[in-house]
RNA sequence: GCGCCCGUAGCUCAGCGGAUAGAGCAGGGGACUUCUAAUCCCAAGGCCGCAGGUUCGAAUCCUGCCGGGCGCACCA
């Protein structure tokens, strides 16, 4: 069983020893509490009882699980929770356990095991961030734009959410390999180089006016293929000139791939998403294995020719008019669609990427054809049952109108408009706050403010349903927005800038203001949120835990002094600064957000 | 017809077996000689689409409806 499917079973208490240069998960106070009901409970001898400990608006934690168990035993529930309360080992850190309503256990900490917990966190590397992924090779798939098309709205989803996993899961310590599956390949390549060719262009410089004006040339070289029957049979030529490797054909394609390439590396780089060159690999890098991939399947039986096809078939997949609808692996001409390529490049990542997990952060719209696919890999063994192969998909983008967003010529919003747009209003905003800030220093600011208000926008909702393309929206700079983490942050690190030297020394006899209680339970669920966000590909669950933080930070902010504290209050509250401004960097850049020190 | 996703405050959305369902935005009222007011506080706003079922307990799990989106043979 690979590592990443082991649930970590808190069973056993394991005392906490950080071992030097090894990244090792620092046990939540949760956990630690879960031990603790799961020793009270192994000594009453009640092996029903599962305890679920959860924060709780009643006291610091609830422990779930007794009404069950004792449904189970037959016994009031009350008394049971009531037996497990009395025999909480007396380790320091529950300072109140009482029964409640029907039979919760309501669980108080003690101020000095909450104080222990922020110092082992701040001395443990890593924020006490673990390295489970350590061994695991993930391959994933995300981007994916068109070459010889911009990119739109539609493509910032798969780009962000698939960057966001990326660097979660290289946080983990797990080995990730970056796919853009780019199409960069059929039969629109023929119209658009017969065009070019009867109309040749010079070549401009600028990355983003070509990428425009080769987007103009695509729908010129549609609308006179519609048109022009002369012109559609040239393409068509055109089409197997280029399958068939023709130096001049082949030489006009790859301009226009390099054109277009040299403009999603422009993007990605506004974007601050790790995607380069060396992680494009376009749909006709598999062209040569593609025979294979359907003689393979064919020997196998895997797949059948029906009406000249090649076709795998399912059970359970069925057209409108009753009749199977299959995987069309070859088309009747003999060409290759997009089946037979996912399943060329599904079949290379895992045999020769050794691959643990695959991941397709793909359009919600194909989930029938990733089921397919991964249907057929598992049939023909390419793909093991001990790989899980994973559809990581995400909603629709809805125009206005609650429509759905149609790509038709003129209808999309440009990625690049959007985020020129955000990083010119985020400068507005940016040059009236700060009036200091002026040339190359308010324009980085200010790329980082609006693009993290983007990104923060379309990452923070759960990625499975439709969204609504909402402008103002994703520009927004007030209330629950990338702007108010990176604002909180900015507010510790002045904090931290105006004391000086390293004055952060928690002092565990200290008693707690019910904001620093707060905001140490909060900061202590870091590590487990990520667990969480793996679990289940949801990077919307660290959007929601950081801004949570933000917030029970602000609270601390406006309840508790800093830097007019006396010792020992003033060192613990430099400690909470010090790590919740970590945390929320570390959370804000594993969401590709940056997190300036001032704005 | 079958399948997938989604129905939660006026709007955009969290919450997905635990006690009285939460944010943000919009609208109403208030707070800047203070560690950054891009903030905070207060009030107001809800048959969690409907109906059954499972459970000590359901917005959460199951079934069936209703409503919306999407997909279902050679485009990707």
């Amino acid at each position: 069983m690979p590592a990443f499917l082991v649930r970590p079973a808190s069973l056993v208490t394991i005392p906490f020893i950080p071992l030097p240069g090894v990244p090792v998960t620092l046990p939540s106070l949760a956990s630690s509490l879960s031990d603790s009901v799961t020793a009270a409970a192994a000594r009453l001898g009640l092996s029903e009882l599962a305890p679920q400990v959860r924060r709780s608006e009643h006291a610091d934690f609830q422990a779930d699980g007794v009404l069950a168990a004792a449904r189970i035993l037959r016994r009031r529930p009350r008394d049971v929770a009531a037996e497990v309360v009395a025999a909480l080992p007396a380790d320091g850190l529950v300072a109140a356990a009482e029964v409640a309503g029907p039979g919760f256990v309501n669980l108080d900490l003690t101020d000095r095991a909450l104080l222990a917990q922020l110092a082992d966190r701040l001395a443990a590397p890593r924020l006490g961030v673990g390295t489970p992924e350590t061994g695991v090779t993930t391959v994933i798939d995300y981007s994916q734009p068109n070459i010889a098309k911009e990119m739109h709205v539609g493509h910032l989803r798969s780009t962000i959410v698939g960057d966001a996993l990326v660097r979660i899961l290289e946080h983990l310590g797990g080995a990730v390999v970056r796919r853009n599956h780019i199409g960069d390949w059929g039969t629109q390549f023929g119209m658009l180089i017969q065009h070019r060719v009867e109309h040749p262009e010079p070549v401009d410089t600028t990355d983003v006016t070509t990428m425009r004006r080769l987007a103009a040339l695509y729908r010129r070289a549609r609308a006179k293929f519609d048109a022009d029957p002369g012109f559609a049979d040239r393409a068509r030529q055109r089409v197997v000139a280029l399958q068939a490797g023709d130096p001049q054909t082949v030489a006009a394609w790859r301009d226009i791939v390099a054109e277009s390439t040299r403009y999603f590396t422009d993007v990605y780089d506004r974007l601050g998403v790790r995607l380069t060159d060396a992680d494009a690999v376009g749909e006709s890098a598999y062209n040569a294995v593609l025979p294979d991939v359907a003689a393979d399947l064919e020997r196998q039986g895997v797949a059948v020719t029906s009406d000249g096809a090649l076709c795998v078939f399912f059970d359970d997949v069925r057209g409108p008019d009753g009749e199977p609808t299959p995987l069309i692996v070859r088309k009747r001409d003999g060409g290759f669609g997009y089946a037979a390529t996912d399943l060329a490049a599904l079949r290379q990542r895992v045999t020769e990427l050794r691959a643990d997990r695959l991941l397709y952060v793909v359009d919600a719209r194909q989930a029938l054809h990733f089921r397919m696919v991964f249907d057929t890999a598992r049939r023909s063994g390419w793909l093991p049952p001990t790989v899980p192969a994973v559809h990581v998909a995400f909603g629709t983008v809805l125009g206005p109108d609650g429509r759905p967003f149609k790509t038709r010529a003129g209808d999309t919003v440009r990625l690049v408009d959007l985020l020129t747009e955000a990083v010119d209003r985020a400068r507005d905003v940016v040059a009236a706050k700060n009036p200091g800030l002026t040339g190359a220093a308010l324009d980085e600011r200010a790329r980082q403010v609006g693009v993290g208000a983007v990104k923060y926008a379309d990452l923070a909702t759960s990625r499975t349903r439709d969204y609504t393309y909402d402008p103002q929206r994703m520009l927004a700079l007030a209330g629950n927005t990338g702007v108010y983490l990176q604002y909180a942050h900015a507010r510790i690190r002045s904090i931290l800038g105006r004391a000086g030297g390293a004055e952060a020394a928690v002092d565990p006899t200290a008693a707690l203001d019910p904001a620093e209680r707060a905001l140490i339970l909060d900061l202590d669920t870091f590590a487990d949120t990520l667990t969480e966000v793996v679990a289940g590909y949801e990077p919307h669950r660290l959007c929601g835990y950081l801004y949570r933080l933000a917030q029970t930070f602000t609270t601390f902010y406006e309840h508790c002094p800093v830097l007019r504290a006396e010792a020992p209050t003033r060192g613990n509250r430099l400690a909470l600064c010090r790590l919740t401004g970590d945390t929320l960097r570390t959370g804000l850049e594993l969401l590709g957000i940056d997190a300036p020190d001032q704005l």
